[in-house]
DNA sequence: TTACACTGAAAATATTGGTTTCCAATTAGT
DNA sequence: ACTAATTGGAAACCAATATTTTCAGTGTAA
């Protein structure tokens, strides 16, 4: 018989609409940090990430209003990853202000560092896309130097420093450090110092700057 | 009389080929600062550079291979007035670090605190564009990174501090101005510190990372 | 079993800008 | 005066992508 009402079934192969939305967000996230962190955006078609998503373009449009919005959501997706590490680390009792440091900075840089696709996305890749892009880039920027403050504030409260860094101190460090990884990514990986003494490197660099010594 | 062979007239209006291409050049660089500087590359087409320019598209293909060989142009016109004021800087005799390293700051910044246009291109615009540009801005920075030792090593000598810094130092000393230059252009202007309040504070970061701050 | 929801794939369209070609006007040299 | 060089501007062409639509096959609920 026919059903003079339009029938709302939304169950499909036993998951729900909204479940399967997800997972085709999923999956379009991850084809997307893989395209945008090796070819790179400008380079990445639609029909490339819904082709290695398994997602078809009809589909893609229902999700994303454009190609921007994807790079804007893996953008603010693969920052709070940053943020959280950075949020998470644990104030260890650390001896001193090198090794609080370094745990800090081996922290932040830990996604970015395992996954150069990370690294390329978050500092390279949304550069310069739209104005939009452009604006949220600065929002975030800020939010992570109030996390670095943050994180600051407790290794001085620790007594390990002699102040939290101010102003346009931690803006600096992140600049500094991003344009580091920059570089790193950027230079063959025969020719790159290991991880750690990396970050030996940019945690003295740190601590030279948020140490006792005094300007004068 | 008809000449039967091709004549070569070369000048036009006055002046020699060589001399209206130099011309053509010119005109279309200073279009493209305008335009990549305020709308940015990626939204500039080659019709609006060559109106811009009051040059035809025909000559401007004649004259470059594509936009990008024009952007890479302009890129590298801007890098070297920028070392060239790095290196162009009187080692004047400063009383103390940090009015040294003040000097220093202000003609590094310089062009581009005056002419936010420059700190734009030099900055943003020229991030994510190819490969070959990519390649470029390593070495730049590289360059910059190297007329920076070279300046901290002069201030070293002149016994101002202690030591001048080395290996990633002066590279994350550039990554973070840069950074803190380009949220200062994306900042409205009403909310801006002053240009010389802005390089105070640069200045006293630079010296509390160079300073004779020991790290503990 | 029937009407309709849901899906991926492919086809059809629309946009956008790059690039080349053509044209009319001007100038150089003889 | 005459031929060829030079130029800017417009038009013609083209290529690449984005975006929308269609289609055929499946699953769902009554």
């Amino acid at each position: 018989m026919r059903p003079d009402f339009p029938v709302e079934p939304g169950l499909w192969h036993g998951t729900e609409r909204n479940t399967r939305d997800q997972e085709r967000k999923r999956r379009l996230l991850d084809a997307a940090l893989e395209l945008y962190g090796t070819q790179g955006y400008r380079a990445t078609t639609v029909h490339a990430v819904c082709q290695s998503a398994r997602v078809s373009t009809r589909s893609f449009y229902e999700l994303y209003a454009d190609q921007g919005e994807l790079l804007t959501r893996l953008y603010l997706d693969l920052n709070n990853e940053v943020l959280d590490a950075i949020a998470a680390r644990t104030v260890l009792p650390a001896a001193d202000a090198l090794s609080a440091v370094k745990a800090l900075v081996a922290a932040a840089l830990g996604p970015m560092l395992e996954d150069e696709r990370k690294a390329r996305v978050l500092q390279v890749e949304v550069v310069g896309v739209s104005q939009a892009l452009a604006r949220e880039r600065r929002l975030t920027t800020r939010r992570m130097a109030a996390a670095v403050d943050a994180a600051f504030d407790d290794i001085a409260a620790a007594g390990l420093i002699e102040a939290a860094p101010k102003g346009l101190t931690s803006l600096i460090l992140i600049g500094g450090i991003t344009e580091a990884l920059v570089q790193r990514v950027e230079t063959k990986p025969s020719q790159r110092e290991s991880k750690a003494e990396f970050i030996e490197q940019v945690a003295q660099v740190i601590v030279r700057m948020t140490g006792t010594g005094t300007p004068r």
